[in-house]
DNA sequence: GCCAACGTTGGC
DNA sequence: GCCAACGTTGGC
């Protein structure tokens, strides 16, 4: 069992879409970093338990958690001509970018940035060191017990 | 294979 | 909007 940290902008894809979601799944889609989309491929099983992270906003922090549903498979949005993640380079035959579905297990209160930040025990989160900006990152099992007990029950 | 230029991320 | 950090591109 990993503990993964999944960042998301929430102007296009928020904690209360994937409240509405179908199944409260999304396939998550964009990824165009190649550590990243490793992580998806090589690393995620089913059952990976996931922060789920709100950046590029007025408020970043953790917003809830979910975890991994299914393993790899292609991002579809590379193919599509009208996507903005569409990928010219990647074919049928050849995907050059992976994703893993994600289920919600619950919305949480905001877990600030600020809040991480100031939590002694989460000093080693990778999202935390400095000039880090990989969208998916590895959370280690005391990190991912501390980020619960600040959540609450 | 090097590396300068350029693009992107993401907090502030 | 700024800018530090770092990934990618492409000429050589």
């Amino acid at each position: 069992m990993a503990y993964w940290l999944m960042k998301s902008e929430p102007s296009e894809f928020s904690i209360d879409d994937l409240v509405k979601a179908k199944n409260q799944t999304v396939p998550w889609f964009g990824v165009r970093n190649y550590l990243a989309r490793n992580y998806m491929r090589d690393h995620m099983r089913v059952g990976d338990d996931v922060l789920f992270y709100h950046s590029s906003c007025p408020e970043p922090g953790i917003a809830g958690l979910a975890r991994v549903l299914s393993t790899a498979y292609p991002d579809e949005t590379q193919f599509d001509k009208k996507s903005k993640y569409f990928d010219a380079k990647a074919t049928r035959e050849t995907p050059r970018w992976m994703l893993v579905d994600v289920q919600l297990m619950r919305k949480s209160r905001l877990l600030s940035l600020a809040e991480l930040r100031d939590t002694p025990a989460l000093q080693t989160m990778v999202i935390l060191q400095r000039g880090n900006r990989l969208s998916i990152t590895p959370v280690t099992s005391t990190e991912w017990k501390s980020v619960v007990k600040l959540l609450g029950k």
